[in-house]
RNA sequence: GGGCGUGUGGCCUAGUCUGGAUAUGGCGACAGCCUCCUAAGCUGUAGCUCAGGGGUUCAAAUCCCCUCACGCCCGCCA
C-alpha cells in the first residue's frame, strides 16, 4: 500500500531530475491554488544553474517529461501538475478500506524518538497556560507515532530545588488553618496552598531563606528524610497533574526525575566535563559557561550544583537512549535552550534536541501564575467546556438520555480544549476568551467532530458491506473526487507537520477536510442516489476512517452522535 | 540598555524558515438556504496591501537595515 499523492510528488521528483540532471535540493515542488494542479513546479530556482531564463526551462522540461500517475501543463515559467483523478480516487478509497483509522501512517522507521514535553514544577495544579505544552508535546508524538517512529513520551519530574524545597517547607511549618479553602478535592489543589503560603511568607521574611536554603543543601548532601519529603511531595502533586492531563487524554511513557542525576552522580560528572571545555569559566568559585555575553552558572559558589548543569546531564542520558529528541519549552526557556544546544555541541554529544518554544497563554488579557495564585486551571477550563457544550447539545437536542449528553459533552470539551491550543502556531501568543475558546461554530473542535458524527447518521442505515472492487469511479463528480483528493493529502500534511513540528499545521488540515465532507454533504445525496449509492457510500466511509486518523492524531474524541 | 520573539481586514488566524502566478480561513456584519442522510451545516456580499520607513531583486507579507508597539529573558531561581 501507497500513497498517491506521495507517490505522484515522487515521480515528479525523479522525472525532473532525470530530465535536467540537477541535484534534488533544487527542485522545489509546491502545492498551488487548487485549480491549477496537485503540484507545482517554479521553474525561477533552476535557471542559474541551467543558465536559461526560467520560461525556457518549463518549456524544455515540459518537452521531455514523461509521466504515468498524472499530467502536466506548463504556464509561462511554471508546470502544473494533476495526478490521475481517477487513480487518485480509486487508491485512496482502496487506502482508507484496507487501513481503517489508522489511513496515513507510514511504514516503521526504526528510529527512535523521544519527546520531553510538560515537565511542570509539581506545586500546584496545571494551568490553561501551562497546558500548551503537553498539548503541543503530545499532538507531535501522535503525529511522529503515525509516520512510523518509535515514541517515548517522557515528563521530566523537577523533583528538587527551590520550589521544591518551598513547597516542603512549607509542609512542614503550617497548619491546615493558615491556608486559603480547598478549591477542589484534588491533592495538587491541597499542596499547592501551602507552596502559595511558604512564597507569600519568605516575599514579607527575608530570614525564610537561610531555611529554604538548608533544606536545598541537606537535599543534594544526601539527607534521607529531606529527601523523601521532597519526594512524597513532588510525587502527590504530580499525581495530580497526571490525573488533568488523562482528562485531556494525555498520557506519558516515562518519568525521570531530576534528582537521580545527582544521586547516581551524573551531574558531577557533567560538571568536570564542562570544567574542561574553552568556554567555561569561573568565578569566585562558581562555574559558568560563556553563551555569547552570557555567564550560564552550573554550579554555585560553595560547589552545589544548579539547574543547567543537572539538564545537560539530563540530555545526554537522552541522547544515549533515542535517535532523536524533541523538547517543548515555553518561551522563558529561550535562552536555557540555546545553552543547553551549545554545551551539548561543545561535549560533543548526539543527538541534540530540537526545542520548541511556545509562547506564553493569557487568560482575558491577564497573565497566569502558580505563586501568585492569578490562574485559570485547567480542570476548571475543562469543566467549563463540558459544562458548554452540554448546553449547545441541549438547544439542539431533545431526544437523548442524560447519560449520553454527558458522554458527548466531555467529548466536546476535550477536544474543544487541545483544538483551541493546538490550532495556532506555538510560537505566537494566545489571549484566552472565554467567548472565543468556547464558540462552537466555524473554525472550532464541534465543526470538526460533527462532520464525523454526520457520517453515522448515514452509515448506520446503510446496512450494506463495501467492496473496492464493484465500484464504478470513472464518472465521478468534481465535489467527490474534491473530498478524496482532500482525504489524499493526510500523508503529506503529517510529513510536514514533523518536519517543520509545526502541529498547527494538522489541526488546519481537520479543518479543511471537514468543510470539504460538509460541502460533499449538501451536494451529493448518498442514500437516495440509487446508481451512484455504492460510490458515494465508499466514499463516505473514506471520509470517516480518514477523520478518524486525524482525531485521533490531535487527540480529539469522535463521537457518533452529537 | 542588550538578546530572542511577535505585529496580516473590527476581532482571531494561514502563508514568513526554502522570495515568485489573483494574501488563507474563521468570528462578527449583511442577504439567502431545512416537506430531503443531524442547519454545531451550506451559499453569497462587504472588508486587509501584510505595524511604519528605507534597501536588495526581474519579483518582497516572505530577505537586509532603521523606527514603533507588545511579550519573554538578561538570578551562584528553575
Amino acid at each position: 500500500m501507497s500513497y498517491p499523492l506521495l507517490e505522484f510528488k515522487k515521480e515528479i521528483i525523479d522525472e525532473v531530475k532525470r530530465v535536467v540532471e540537477v541535484s534534488e535540493e533544487l527542485i522545489e515542488i509546491e502545492v498551488p491554488s487548487e485549480e491549477r494542479g496537485d503540484f507545482a513546479l517554479p521553474c525561477y530556482s533552476l535557471s542559474p544553474t541551467l543558465e536559461k531564463d526560467p520560461e525556457s526551462i518549463a518549456e524544455f522540461i515540459a518537452g521531455k517529461i514523461e509521466l504515468n500517475r498524472g499530467e502536466f501543463d506548463q504556464a509561462g515559467p511554471y508546470l502544473n501538475f494533476k495526478t490521475d483523478e481517477h487513480h487518485l480516487s480509486r487508491e485512496t478509497i482502496r487506502g482508507c478500506l484496507e487501513k481503517k483509522e489508522d489511513f496515513g501512517e507510514l511504514s516503521p522507521k526504526e528510529k527512535k524518538i523521544m519527546i520531553e514535553h510538560t515537565s511542570a514544577n509539581p506545586n500546584g495544579p496545571l494551568h490553561v497556560g501551562r497546558a500548551r505544552n503537553p498539548i503541543i508535546g503530545d499532538t507531535l508524538a501522535r503525529i511522529y507515532e503515525k509516520i512510523g517512529y518509535d515514541v517515548e513520551r517522557q515528563y521530566y519530574v523537577n523533583d528538587i530545588g527551590r520550589q521544591m524545597a518551598i513547597l516542603t517547607w512549607g509542609r512542614q511549618n503550617l497548619d491546615e488553618e493558615d491556608l486559603t479553602p480547598l478549591q477542589r478535592d484534588k491533592e495538587d489543589y491541597d499542596l499547592v496552598r501551602y507552596y502559595q503560603k511558604a512564597s507569600q511568607m519568605l516575599e514579607e521574611d527575608e530570614g525564610l531563606e537561610t531555611e529554604i536554603r538548608s533544606l536545598i543543601r541537606a537535599m543534594e548532601e544526601g539527607d534521607d528524610e529531606v529527601f523523601h519529603s521532597l519526594k512524597k511531595n513532588s510525587e502527590t502533586v504530580l499525581s495530580g497533574i497526571t490525573r488533568s492531563l488523562e482528562r485531556l487524554n494525555i498520557h506519558f511513557d516515562s518519568y525521570q526525575h531530576e534528582s537521580s542525576f545527582i544521586v547516581d552522580g551524573s551531574v558531577q560528572e557533567v560538571i568536570e566535563m564542562l570544567s574542561k571545555l574553552k568556554e567555561t569559566d569561573k568565578e569566585e568559585g562558581a562555574l559558568f559557561f560563556n553563551l555569547d555575553d552570557d555567564k550560564i552558572f552550573v554550579t554555585r559558589e560553595d560547589g552545589t550544583n544548579l539547574y543547567p548543569a543537572r539538564d545537560i546531564a539530563y540530555h545526554i542520558w537522552k541522547a544515549e537512549r533515542a535517535d532523536e529528541l524533541i523538547d517543548i519549552l515555553g518561551e522563558d526557556h529561550k535562552n536555557h535552550g540555546e545553552f543547553i544546544k551549545n554545551a551539548l555541541l561543545s561535549l560533543d554529544i548526539d543527538p541534540i534536541p530540537e526545542i520548541v518554544f511556545y509562547s506564553f497563554v493569557s487568560f482575558e488579557g491577564e497573565e497566569m501564575s502558580t505563586r501568585k495564585g492569578t490562574y485559570v486551571t485547567l480542570d476548571e477550563f475543562m469543566d467549563t467546556a463540558e459544562e458548554k457544550a452540554r448546553e449547545e447539545i441541549l438547544k439542539r437536542r431533545d431526544d437523548l438520555s442524560e447519560e449520553v449528553v454527558g458522554e458527548i459533552a466531555e467529548k466536546v470539551g476535550i477536544s474543544a480544549v487541545r483544538y483551541n491550543v493546538i490550532r495556532v502556531q506555538p510560537r505566537k501568543p494566545i489571549d484566552f476568551r472565554w467567548d472565543e475558546a468556547l464558540n462552537f461554530q466555524g473554525d472550532s473542535a464541534p465543526f470538526i467532530q460533527y462532520s464525523y458524527a454526520r457520517t453515522h447518521g448515514i452509515l448506520e442505515k446503510a446496512e450494506e458491506g463495501l467492496e473496492l472492487d464493484g465500484l464504478n469511479l470513472e464518472g465521478l463528480e468534481d465535489g467527490e473526487v474534491r473530498l478524496l483528493r482532500k482525504i489524499a493529502e493526510l500523508p503529506l500534511v503529517l510529513l510536514k507537520t514533523a518536519e517543520n513540528n509545526a502541529p498547527h499545521l494538522m489541526a488546519r488540515y481537520a479543518y479543511e477536510l471537514a468543510a470539504e465532507f460538509n460541502q460533499f454533504y449538501r451536494d451529493y445525496p448518498v442514500l437516495d442516489s440509487d446508481e451512484k449509492r455504492k460510490e458515494r457510500l465508499a466514499i463516505v466511509k473514506s471520509f470517516s476512517y480518514s477523520m478518524e486518523s486525524v482525531l485521533d492524531t490531535l487527540g480529539m474524541k469522535k463521537t457518533k452522535k452529537m
